[in-house]
DNA sequence: GCTTGTGGTATTGTAATATAAATAGACTTC
DNA sequence: GAAGTCTATTTATATTACAATACCACAAGC
């Protein structure tokens, strides 16, 4: 599916990742061997190789000679990959997925908005603003570019706590917010009201509140659950309401 | 440095990896070129592609035809990647990285101790009681099985979250975990007073009660960040103190 | 002078092939 | 039947060749 990427390899990549991730090959079997992956892709082996060498960095894979490369327990996979998100991500038809991205977030966010509030430096208030000035602008009318000024807003903060370690957190926080807006299937209006909420973020690490940050995001982050809690629940009555009607073939373009 | 590793391949991943985590090579910067390090490194074309393919999926560096590869932005690599966590350690001397672990640990396990009081499997349960007894058991004298020990108790805590984005920190918790009896360079008896708080912990898990899971997880972890904030603090002194004393060379068998 | 195009060139990307090392499984020996 | 040995298969490494790409310098045109 979707484009030609940048090389083979990646290719290769993103295809047995999806793969392995969407479960077509379980923990502890054996992915093919070398050479018929090669056949079935139409690359040379080389391309295969390196292609398993990113995912074994990855953790989802183990090689070795004549027993083959295997899938190794889903606990030792790196799962704040951005690329084993987003292959996870795709697999995410019923939004339980979503529901645990958004309730690390929960976990992790609060207390990384109190540590910015307590040490991020000018320059680095200013990106958050920055971020937060552009979800002001965009929201009631362009989506995209409320979605990315959101992410962007979150990011910032992570970078804010001054500690590498919360970096990966900016993955699933992308992750979360793109599947949000699938899953919700919100209109531009219902930005609107979130602006506030993270308004009262903004100003709490811009004033150095620290308590006052992590409760305000900890709020927010609630907020964002039980709407998708809300979402999850009218699909899946949708979809159980009427499950014989083959698989609404019309309307897609 | 240290012992062969399994193949050529792991041996170029760890150094290429470790001279870019240390700073040797910045930020922006290109790494060598593939023909140098084959040069360099007395391997082929080969077990150097496959090596950078490797640090390409943890984030650290990009490849692109003619420009080279080079290091990218820090905020871009996998912080919770076990091997990124190894080569950070092995640079950490100042006890600065060690704080920033302890740091994400605080922000993270205590929400995921209440989560995994929530919704432990009996199973799960049975994993961390059978941890903290080989914690009770080997307090006071085995050093290196009480390590292992408690790494494993609160591993099993983020695998009872039912929450695969929990997992990967369980590096972190690792790493902080070795690290921090390294810097602060404690006696067997010195575990004996963790016992009773990693009790709490679980018995507040196994009695389903998250917030009591939570605040004793946090004041835990509190009460080891103070440790080693005075364990740095001592060490830091002491370096001051006699910074001409060429490098204590003496009493290391 | 400045922009734009054009080709040379160095570097990574891909392929093909050969050989070495490792190991699962059959086989042999006692 | 247990332990060691052999063999075949698969990954690991090496080598070579060529393709694709993008930096750079130089030339052409405005």
């Amino acid at each position: 599916m979707a484009r030609t990427r940048r090389n083979l390899c990646e290719q290769v990549v993103h295809d047995l990742g999806f793969r392995i991730v969407m479960g077509e090959i379980r923990v502890g079997d054996a992915i093919p061997q070398e050479w018929t992956l090669c056949e079935q892709m139409g690359v040379s082996r080389t391309v295969i190789r390196e292609a398993i060498k990113s995912l074994a960095a990855k953790g989802l894979v183990e090689s070795r000679a004549k027993r083959g490369t295997i899938v190794r327990p889903t606990s030792d996979w790196n799962h704040l990959d951005p690329a084993i998100i987003q292959w996870q991500a795709g697999t995410d038809d019923d939004g339980r997925n979503l529901v645990r991205l958004t309730e690390f977030r929960q976990a992790v966010e609060p207390r990384a908005a109190a540590m910015a509030a307590e040490r991020a430096s000018e320059q680095e208030m200013q990106q958050i603003r920055e971020a937060w000035e552009e979800m002001d602008r965009t929201a009631g009318n362009d989506v995209e570019g409320f979605l990315a000024a959101d992410i962007r807003f979150h990011s910032e903060i992570m970078q804010a706590t001054g500690n590498p370690f919360f970096a990966p957190v900016a993955n699933v926080i992308g992750a979360s917010l793109e599947s949000s807006l699938r899953v919700t299937n919100c209109l531009p209006s219902d930005n609107l009201s979130s602006v506030p909420l993270h308004e009262t973020v903004l100003k709490a690490i811009c004033d150095r509140q620290p308590q006052v940050a992590e409760g305000a995001m900890l709020s927010m982050l609630q907020d964002a659950g039980k709407r998708i809690q809300r979402a999850i629940a009218t699909t899946a009555k949708a979809k159980s309401q009427a499950p014989m009607k083959s698989q609404t073939p019309k309307n897609r373009k």
